[in-house]
DNA sequence: GAAACAAATGAAATCGTTTTCATATTCATA
DNA sequence: TATGAATATGAAAACGATTTCATTTGTTTC
């Protein structure tokens, strides 16, 4: 394993020179730096990173924070990080809490330690206060995820807008009868989303009933349950908005697999515009969310904090979202997506 | 942001003794021991990942190298690695190469630079012979993918029967013409089930015909391709083989979208037991790989290749996949996952 | 009571870089 | 022809830990 003394050895030259050949100095002579050139590719040589991070106190490393890869929500979302990291000369080290405040904690500690540059938080189990003093050793952004006592870059989509599309989509049908299904007590995501549910139905002048509500909806599995515990209700919904296209997908498997008619038993929107809302028969209406453009921006902040080192700044960055009409709840006559 | 200096003035002693308190070292009485704790906690001391990367030579770190982690039997084996790793005291790096050779490269200094201890190949995108010079920086371990010429440890699935059981299993439904569906040209897990899918055909007394051969898809879309493609020929299969689920929901909603009927007009089996074959209607038959098993093994033997240092033994390790018989190729009779 | 050994501690070297500071040379300018 | 600036190079300190080696003290053992 060779190391910068023995391409100075071999050189004749002195370490700090063949530092500058690495850094792309002035003050180099163009025959010394062909010379050390040389030397580095006939050793082999290549700088190693823990020296370097040492001495410079970077890693060019950042962490993700995302609940569970498997949601393709998150998956795509880490997709898009890993690039945009990329283009920045970063690794990125991925972060899975699964749903646990100890783990979270515990990755904080990436931060502490300086084994990471920053975190990017794509979802939060703690209260801020308990996040907040990891902001000394290091930035966070929030990305996707929010929390308005954190006094960080949050990059987001404007959820309350995106369930107040969907809901009034459902609305604009007809329906007066509409049930609410998400995911994740904890995440300000979802209480938003319901916000802007809440606002579409008040517009109709219509009130929230909270026989309605399923707040414990993550997976396809779930739809199916939410499924029946709804044709279990005496006063059965006609149209459910859902936090997830997997619960959706799951709510008309299931509807389907009973005999019921989508979306003329039940119109049902999703969320997320996964590749699922395709395959599906019928199509399943969602709304997209901006996950490349969130991931990069987010990238972006955090290495611009990074360089800054100004990390306690409260700049909120929003994206918007867009309702997708498909065949779950506009019947069989032709439909289209909104512009 | 205190250093071990800090905490060795603070408590009077030296950062020797500090360090063997930090390092659970004998030879450290009870007193000294409380006080350097105290100290620690006091200072909100933690040793800086970078130095002790440097004088330890090693990261504690692992980079997962995989072509795009949406695709959700990626995804699935990263969320396993990455807990698998944490288990294990390791932080894990994405590696996304896009189907690059070039990224795979470039990637790889990960290892040569020493910014990982080792590295887990869960796709292979240049030549063994290009990578092998990588092996005396630090092991490589083959995941689910894997190379004859690669003298490295490799936990692979025996992809040749999977090949083998699903063709069998259309063949005992009578069908003689069936078409072969794959992606990833230059990956050997194709190449295996190919292998097996002839195999099978050859029990058979049938030959493979070329025509039926479909080597590029990848996604739904390409799946929906497929089926034109297949149903633009003269003499039409009856049923197909793909090497995903992602494609064999393409096929089979493109088909149901031209108004063919599945399994009757076309029988479809797909690879990776993903959740959309329960989703779809019909639901798919599939064939099932015991991911979590895999990446565990992955990450086990590469801990341990870590400790020993020994990089260059080929071991073998093969899990054995399983065939779960859905809608999608056995009609509406009853049906069951085999035992 | 001396020799041998175990327990507890610290000084200094080490890991492999980058950076500061000093020095030497060349070159243009007044 | 001094003078100051620009160019080119190196010695040594620094980043923050761990480890080797030495030293001191206390405890057995013959």
């Amino acid at each position: 394993m060779a190391t910068i003394e023995d391409v100075a050895k071999l050189t004749g030259l002195s370490r700090t020179t063949i530092s500058r050949v690495i850094n792309n100095h002035p003050y180099v002579s163009e025959e010394k730096r062909k010379l050390v050139l040389e030397a580095m590719e006939k050793l082999g040589y290549v700088p190693n990173s823990s020296a370097r991070s040492l001495r410079n106190q970077k890693t060019s490393i950042l962490a993700l924070f995302i609940p569970r890869i498997t949601n393709p929500f998150f998956s795509e979302l880490v997709e898009a990080t890993e690039i945009a990291a990329a283009e920045h000369g970063y690794q990125l080290i991925i972060c899975q809490t699964r749903y646990s405040p100890e783990k979270e904690l515990n990755y904080m500690n990436l931060l502490k330690t300086k084994q990471v540059d920053g975190v990017i938080l794509a979802s939060i189990q703690n209260e801020w206060k308990q996040l907040k003093p990891f902001l000394q050793y290091g930035p966070i952004v929030l990305c996707n995820e929010f929390d308005d006592c954190a006094n960080v870059p949050t990059v987001r989509l404007d959820q309350v807008y995106g369930g107040y599309i969907a809901t009034k989509h459902l609305l604009e049908q007809g329906h007066t009868k509409i049930a609410y299904c998400s995911g994740g007590y904890r995440s300000n995501v979802a209480k938003s989303r319901e916000i802007g549910f809440k606002k579409a139905l008040s517009e109709y002048k219509l009130t929230f009933d909270e026989r309605y509500a399923f707040r414990d909806a993550f997976h396809i599995a779930d739809g199916k349950r939410v499924f029946r515990k709804m044709m279990a209700l005496s006063d059965r919904p006609t149209a459910v908005f859902t936090g997830s296209d997997e619960v959706a997908a799951g709510i008309i498997s299931e509807a389907l697999a009973c005999g019921y008619r989508i979306p003329e038993d039940l119109a049902v929107v999703g969320f997320d515009n996964q590749a699922i809302t395709e395959l599906t028969n019928p199509t399943i209406t969602t709304v997209h969310q901006p996950i490349k453009q969130m991931a990069q921006k987010a990238v972006d902040i955090i290495v611009e904090k990074i360089q800054t080192k100004k990390y306690d700044v409260q700049e909120i960055y929003e994206f918007p979202l867009q309702l997708i009409v498909r065949a779950s709840t506009v019947g069989s006559r032709f439909h289209e997506s909104e512009a």
